[in-house]
DNA sequence: CTGTTAGCGCGTTCAG
DNA sequence: CTGAACGCGCTAACAG
């Protein structure tokens, strides 16, 4: 394997001549760097990436902590994906550190050892130590999500109040009045989980500003409780016309819970799917109109936000937000009005 | 951040001392140990990964080679997640390496720069030059999947070919005569998928020792393309009892077409699911009986049979073929006798 | 525009 | 059982 000394000695140089060569950090005389270039070719030379990295003080690594234990599924791994290869499309490399929240001793440690210059967290908490851990190991990163407090913190997130209100006003616009929303589960809530927590209070938000009563169900993330929570979000109001989940798999059991009363999406009943991964409503009959996660622009922009902060040459990037985007599918349609809901003359 | 230095400061002893107090390379007095121990400790002190790996010529970090262009789904996911974990319980790092199939010139780059020890490489295809690329550059891998000479080369895959079995007898024992599998895209298998090609010859051989005829079909990955294929094979064999799909989102169309012609599932036919990710089979109503994908259990091998190259210590794995696991549903049953099928007296 | 050289932090001989 | 010293391959002063 070819050294920065082998290619220094091809093209008749000085190692740092070529070092400046390759970073041109420094100008270099045209005729000089055509030899080096060529002597790196016919050599087969890449710079060893532990000794530029020990040099450098810089690994030219992220890291990316998920939480996801058994897999990345759906939204997380459009996530992944981007940052991947955002990453490397900025030539920096991207390691994987599997680690759950409670495990923040674990994340300083390897913190401490400076493979990664940065850190991407994902699925982070209302109350998330592992914030706590970085700041004071003086990692920099940017949290996929947010903590409570909207503070200073860099960070991108879902715009959970944007999509809630787009979906809200959608169903208001098509006559429905009675719209109730399958949230994840309690749990998940309990634990401060931000998309379930923050979009619960922008639906309850949304229909009290349009004038109508919440009706919301937190609900396990699977076809069977969705179908119970249905069940009983039916018999608890039986003028029900609409319903807005955000629990991907309770989603299914809401289409079977419909058909086995015998009633018609959208006909009877319209269902709205947001905070989807791609592609999910494909998969009902009829197809599921869904708003589905930003995945793909969240990476990319996570990874924005943290090489703005490790290279200050970069244009820093502000928080954002991003708004699910519309799919359309066939389950919304207007309101029935055969009911005893109050309409406007 | 403390260095080696520091600590041997604090312990008073030279740094090299601490060095072998930390990789147990020589045996060092336990009173000096302690001391070494106790000053790491209050240093915090983590060994810097880059000039440990600069030092001992070894980085600690596997790359993971994965091609699927936006985003990681389902078994994917769930074999990177598994991936992760193990390398990390071994002390190794994950990195992630976006590249498709046609990038091998970027991976051999990436390959001298010495960031990794050792790939791991995703969907190998029956003809596949970055194997060829890793191997001249003499990085030690291991394929997901295989190349067409089934050669010494390190690799774990899926039994396709058990899997296929299992899944035929499976029906045949019900009384299934008439079966058909919808396989991935045509496109798929020209390319070289391998899972394509080997379930498909599987499929054909199995069906042929069982003395049936076999009728398969490819099929876009879609569930439109799945409700296509099925109608065709549908009005080829009216005959048609039970279908095998390794294409789970072709399956969803499978369900629609079967239900629009008022076909009952299982009654009048049987659907099964092989090499799914874990959990699809819940989405469907009735429940797709499946046979899943070993993902996670090929994640772990993967890296164990990477990992036993790069450490000549550690026991060596032979490559291994792992067949999915059946994951009852209520989507086969009986084959129906109500018709033209010869059946024995 | 180019060369010389002192580190980066740690592993690992070689002496003791 | 311990310490001194060299080198891993490269970056970045400093010196021309």
């Amino acid at each position: 394997m070819a050294t920065i000394t082998d290619v220094a000695r091809a093209a008749g140089v000085s190692v740092s001549t070529v070092s400046y060569a390759i970073s041109g950090a420094r100008p270099i005389r045209p005729e000089t760097r055509e030899r080096i270039h060529a002597a790196m070719h016919t050599l087969g030379f890449q710079p060893n990436a532990m000794a530029r990295s020990l040099a450098s003080r810089r690994s030219r690594v992220i890291a990316l902590i998920y939480p996801q234990i058994g897999g990345i599924g759906g939204t997380a791994g459009e996530f992944v994906g981007a940052v991947a290869e955002r990453a490397r499309d900025a030539g920096y490399q991207l390691v994987l550190w599997p680690f759950r929240a409670d495990q923040a001793d674990d994340i300083r440690n390897l913190a401490r050892q400076r493979m990664a210059d940065g850190v991407l967290l994902m699925e982070v908490c209302l109350d998330d130590e592992r914030i706590d851990v970085l700041e004071a190991a003086e990692v920099p990163y940017t949290m996929i999500g947010r903590t409570r407090d909207v503070a200073d913190r860099p960070s991108v997130d879902i715009d959970f109040a944007s999509t809630m209100a787009t979906a809200v006003s959608h169903l208001v616009g098509l006559g429905h009045r009675h719209i109730a929303f399958v949230n994840h589960s309690a749990d998940q809530i309990k634990a401060g989980y931000g998309p379930a927590v923050r979009s619960a209070a922008a639906f309850d938000e949304c229909m009290t500003a349009h004038g109508l009563v919440p009706l919301s169900r937190t609900c396990d993330d699977s076809p069977v409780m969705g179908r119970a929570v249905t069940a009983d979000l039916l018999d608890t109001d039986p003028g029900l016309t609409a319903i807005v989940t955000m629990n991907e798999l309770a989603t299914f059991g809401v289409y079977a819970e419909l058909a086995s009363r015998g009633l018609s999406i959208p006909g009877d009943v319209s269902v709205l799917g947001v905070v989807t991964s791609p592609g999910v409503g494909t998969l009902s009959y009829p197809p599921l109109t869904t708003m589905h996660s930003p995945g793909a622009e969240l990476g990319r922009l996570a990874v924005d936000c943290l090489l703005s902060q490790l290279d200050p040459a970069r244009t820093p990037v502000p928080n954002q937000l991003i708004p699910c985007v519309l799919e359309p599918g066939m389950s919304i349609g207007p309101a029935r009005t055969d009911q005893d809901v109050p309409q406007r003359p």
